[in-house]
RNA sequence: GCCUCUGUAGCUCAGUUGGUAGAGCAGCGGACUGAAAAUCCGCGUGUCGUUGGUUCGACUCCGACCGGAGGCA
């Protein structure tokens, strides 16, 4: 099998440039695994690579999707897994890079997610639990899947009507699909990089700094054009990080400029959860990113333990 | 120089009649299986400015000193 590396870690960590000088080294082609960076005219907010960037190599699963659309892990796995399988089967190396980490794993693991119509089911629930409170869903709930209902908490809303879905869509409880695909070996096993940083405050002094460049390069903008081009505030586009909180600014009549806080926090929450996730993936090589000089002794350290992990197998 | 106010968590502050302290924000940790940049859960992290004194016991009372703010000169 071709070789595969997936590269992971917080936002503003360095990723991006990490991909570009491993994929030119190696002559391998980029599969993106970020829930945001897949909508077109949002470039900024995301911070996809650049033109020139995307030179370097081909990038995949990147800029595509127009922003009044939703997505979902389960189109993730099937047309990720498609690119990355045609990629293999040119014979070149191939690069996963990005930050949403149900993502990268429900591909690297193959787990497969049955079809299920579009019912407004979700619309259905949602509606109950609006009217009656999430008790009268969770109650439902227990009675079909009891340990879905015990696990789940009560406040978690999003994931008590999900589970309900899945079993009114499918006929089988979450509970049972989650212990099947647990239950699978997994699809792909790729050399992990991860990129940390041994003092978090440098982590969150080039969050800041980030978000500070966004707003700079017209971040107000091109979250205003969207909104001229009709999109939807609801729409999921509309929930990342950086947009959302122009929008309650605008909203409010404050200038878009004022959400620049709240956006760098967001930020950093956001990098801690990132953590928390790829953290229990103990396949993970950490390097921390505040350890080295310069780039190039941080790619020389990566291009090292590519090669020990390419001998072992 | 004198007078008044003030100093408690990273920040803004609360703290009963003396019994070694608690809120918000920030932060930290965790969960995560077709919305995931979403959603949710958990956790006070402290030389109470310093130093003497009174007291069985001081963040609380008294003195001195240090640092802030204001007032009078």
């Amino acid at each position: 099998m071709g070789e595969i590396i997936c590269i992971v870690g917080p936002t503003a960590s360095g990723k991006t440039k990490l991909s570009i000088a491993l994929a030119r080294a190696m002559g391998a082609e980029i599969i993106s695994f970020d829930s945001m960076q897949i909508y077109r005219h949002m470039d900024i907010g995301t911070a996809k690579p650049t033109p020139e960037e995307r030179l370097a190599a081909p990038h995949h699963m990147l800029d595509f999707l127009d922003p009044k659309e939703a997505y979902s892990v389960g189109r993730y796995v099937q047309e990720a897994d498609a690119c990355l399988q045609g990629i293999l089967s040119r014979g070149k190396p191939v690069i996963l890079v990005g930050g949403t980490g149900l993502y990268i794993d429900s591909l690297m693991a193959g787990r497969s997610f049955a079809p299920t119509p579009a019912s407004g089911r979700r619309e259905e629930l949602t509606a109950l639990a609006d009217a009656e409170g999430i008790e009268a869903v969770l109650a439902q709930l227990r009675l079909v899947d009891p340990e879905a209902a015990q696990t789940l908490h009560p406040s978690n809303r999003k994931r008590i009507i999900r589970a309900m879905e899945v079993y009114l869509e499918t006929g089988k409880t979450i509970t049972a699909h989650n212990a099947e695909t647990k239950a699978l070996p997994p699809k792909y096993q790729p050399l992990w990089i991860g990129l940390d940083f041994e003092d978090r405050n440098a982590l969150y002094a080039r969050i800041n700094r980030r978000v500070e460049a966004m707003f700079a390069q017209g971040l107000a903008s091109e979250v205003q054009a969207l909104l001229d081009a009709g999109v939807p505030e609801r729409a999921t586009s509309l929930q990342a990080i950086g947009y959302k909180e122009i929008l309650a600014a605008l909203r409010s009549g404050a200038p878009a400029e004022t959400a620049r806080e709240e956006i760098a926090l967001r930020s950093r929450r956001y990098a801690k959860r990132q953590l928390t996730w790829f953290r229990r993936n103990r396949a993970v090589s950490w390097l921390q990113v505040d350890r080295y000089a310069n780039f190039d002794t941080l790619f020389n350290e990566i291009w090292q333990i590519r090669l020990d992990s390419t001998s072992k197998s």
